[in-house]
Order: C-alpha cells, then sequence, then structure tokens
DNA sequence: ATAGTTAGTTGATGAATGTCAAGACGTGTA
DNA sequence: TACACGTCTTGACATTCATCAACTAACTAT
C-alpha cells in the first residue's frame, strides 16, 4: 500500500499509539483496494476476515431480517467499521455496501487481534474507539424510540446545520432513500416531513436545504445534546 | 467489602485476568452498598463518578427527553454498567434506577480508568465487555426496526424459553410496564400483543406462560440467530 | 373491613406511519 | 431525439400503534 494511505491511517486516533513494528505489521498484511459504487462488501452472519476503513467514498451498514431491510449507519471517510465483531471474532451483525465508488483499507481480523493482544496501547485505543461506537448506538436508540418522524428529520437537520458551521445552506450527504432508512420511516414518510418542516424554518429544493429560521426548526424538532451532540 | 462480594467480582470476566494489586487497588475504593426499590442511581448528563456492578436484585437504565421516557435495558446479576461512559469520562447518556432491592457495587470511575491505562489485561477485558455491550445495543435496534410489536413480543418469550431450558412454563422477569417500554410499545398495547399470541402457541396466566406449540410461536414470530441469539 | 393505590386489561377512538399507485423529473444511453 | 431507468413526490387508503377512559384484580395502609 502507498505511503500517503499509510499516513492517513495513522493519524487515525485508533492507531496512533501502536508502536512502530507493530504498526508495520498491520500495514503490511493489509491492501487498500477500490470498490465500485454499489457493491456488496460483507453479508450478516459472516465470520469477520477483515476489519475494514474507509478511505475514500461512503458504505452503508444495514441489516436483513424475513425480507425487512434497514440501514444502520453509514460511513464516511476515515473511519473503520465493524470493528467489534472483528475483535470478538464474531459474525457480523450487519451487512456492508458501497453507495459510491470507494477506496477501502482492509486488515486481516486475526493481524488486528494478534496486534490487540500485544499492544497496551492499541488495546486501549480500542475501548476509547468501540465506546465511542457504543455511545453513538445508544443515541441513535434514543432517537428512535424517543422521537416522532418529523423531530427525527429536524434534528438530522440541525445537525448538518451545526457540521456545517451554521452556513445558511446544507447538502444532504446521500440519498433521501438512505436516509429515510437511517431515520426508521419509508421514503414517502420522509417526503412529508420535509414538506411539513416548510412551515418551520426551512426550504428545500431537491438535495439542498436553506435553514431560514433556526429557532422555529429547534422548536419544533426539540434537540437534545444527549442524543444529537456528536461529541457528548 | 466483604470477601465473598470480592470473590463474586473477581469472577466477572472483566475483572478474572487484572493483576492482584490493581484489583485490590479497586476494591479498596469501591463499597459495596444496598438501595430500596424505585431508587435513582444516575441522571442522564452527570459526569460518571461510578462504574457500578449490579450484585443482587436489578437496575433499569431509561433514557427521558422533553416528557416522554423509554426503557433501554434492564441490568440483572452480576453484571456492570454505564462502563462506556466510565471509560471516556463523558456524561451518562442513560439513567438508572432499582426495579427492587438492590446491592450495587460502586467502584470510582478515576480508579477504574488508573487501573485500565496500567493493566493491559484489564484493558483487553473492558474490549471484551464493551464489543458485547455494542452488539447487544445493535441487537436491539435491529429489534426495532426490522420487526412489529407482535414479533417483538414473541421473541422475546421463545428466549426466555430457551433460557429456561425450554421448561414449558416461563415467567416474565420484571413488570411488563417495563416490558413493555423495553421492547418499545405501550402496555395496552403488549396486553394485546399477548392477547393475540393466544392463538399462536401460548397461554398467558399474570405473569406466567405456558409455552404450547413453540412451532406456532416462531412461525409468527420469525426468530432470527443475529437478532436473539444472546451468544452470536 | 374500607378505602386507596397500583398494575394490568379492554374497548373506542384518533394520530402516526406504512402501502400502493400514479406521475414528475432528471440522467444516462441507444 | 427518444427511451428506459431510477429517484423523488403526491394522493388515497390501510394498518399499526398510541391515547383516553373505564374497569378489574390484587395489594397496602389505616
Amino acid at each position: 500500500m502507498r505511503d500517503t494511505d499509510k499516513d492517513i491511517i495513522r493519524g487515525l486516533r485508533l492507531f496512533a499509539d501502536v508502536e512502530a513494528d507493530k504498526f508495520d505489521s498491520l500495514m503490511m498484511a493489509a491492501y487498500a483496494q477500490r470498490f465500485p459504487a454499489h457493491v456488496d462488501l460483507i453479508r450478516e452472519g459472516e465470520t469477520a476476515d477483515f476489519l475494514y476503513i474507509v478511505l475514500e467514498g461512503s458504505v452503508e451498514l444495514f441489516s436483513t431480517s424475513h425480507g425487512r431491510e434497514t440501514s444502520m449507519a453509514i460511513v464516511a471517510p476515515v473511519s473503520t467499521f465493524i470493528l467489534a465483531a472483528t475483535i470478538k471474532d464474531a459474525p457480523y451483525l450487519m451487512a456492508a455496501r458501497t453507495l459510491e465508488p470507494s477506496k477501502l483499507l482492509l486488515i486481516p481480523s486475526s493481524n488486528v487481534r494478534t496486534v490487540f493482544g500485544d499492544d497496551p496501547a492499541f488495546a486501549r485505543a480500542i475501548v476509547t474507539e468501540l465506546a465511542s461506537c457504543y455511545r453513538s448506538v445508544v443515541k441513535s436508540m434514543k432517537n428512535l424510540k424517543l422521537r416522532t418522524a418529523i423531530e427525527r428529520v429536524g434534528n438530522y437537520i440541525i445537525r448538518l446545520h451545526d457540521k456545517s458551521g451554521k452556513a445558511d445552506i446544507v447538502e444532504l450527504p446521500f440519498g433521501k432513500r438512505n436516509l429515510a432508512s437511517i431515520l426508521g420511516m419509508t421514503p414517502e414518510n420522509l417526503s412529508r416531513a420535509f414538506g411539513a418542516l416548510q412551515s418551520h424554518g426551512i426550504m428545500m429544493d431537491g438535495a439542498r436545504i436553506e435553514i431560514l429560521d433556526r429557532a422555529a426548526l429547534e422548536a419544533i424538532s426539540k434537540p437534545n445534546p444527549l442524543i444529537d451532540d456528536p461529541r457528548s
């Protein structure tokens, strides 16, 4: 793999403190690969052969059961996914596919587990990473259980707004079909929710959203830092 | 604290491999305490001062937002809760209260973080524990997003049945009000779901459920090991 | 005993959300 | 250009689920 990729990986908190030789052994075993859009990467229930890192593009994690399907998360660069399954050597609970042409790094799970056992710094970094993942799923669950569909959509827009540095206009980072599934509703219902929010401080134009009245948007969305704040 | 408690803690996978002196330092700082039923232990948003371990009784983890409330999990002996917040030194995402008279062990978070930094075996054990917690929330989320109310109730009974070693009669481990919230529905709806399931292989009598026709129960519940199997 | 309290049930109703069908719009391709 | 395709939107309708109210049963306290 290229040295630039290596530097990027080194920059991730997960790998920042790994001993040099351990890090090299991981990178030797790893390989970067480009995938077209809409390619299945892993299936639910398979055993975790690789730890994945998204370098470019985006990857959807989703689950299926008896004919129904739902998006669990969308992974943007640069971050890992399915770390928990890798560490536990357990079957994947979610399937993964590319949403767009993407560049991924694959590190064999056995190497990850070896270094995890040998290098305390790596073990500690994994703890922090897993704790973050855990807290992020808990937040998603609170979002689902404590809010109506409109509130979920409203708060999603608010988060986009915050991330953009409160620019007036924000853009949806992926298709509405995917967003609807992430937010636990049908695409039709997401459309209606966007429609309803137009009288509460926003204006939609395709994937672009203009925030006209942040206060009104907050009034109907009722944001809560213990659900929405990515840092908490 | 008593030696018997200490032995119980030592028996937890989380503490099994901690070095003796580190373990003692944790236990010196910790204290066991009995609480009556329905006592608030922690509130959402507070910083994580203690790692909790349920020794006896049971504890409900729940969340609140703008007047709504939902149960996230119920913790039975012997296990820890709010490990992630402790490690990250971050605010609790969930509140906790006793459901019944309970005995808990409280370990100051700072001590946990110290040993976590010093003892690689402890760090590794925490990784495994956190990975399990993470996977368990993911499963709950799949349960919520991919299933109807009746399916969730049916699969809950199936899990009870499996845990009991497939005894004909199982008993709900806590009140229906709490169960309804855990399963993401109202108590009224849980009642109706139980009612509906009576024509699909079960018979209810208060908190006791007789499984008459496991195949019929599975037919309507559509169990899925990647959601229901606690080991996977 | 009597009243008060709580958990649970049941029925009637309404709100929220999903489903189905049709159409608009944009995009890539023959 | 015209066609097919996918995405999104909109409306009508069905279903699921929550809400409200009334009621029962069991337990507590006086």
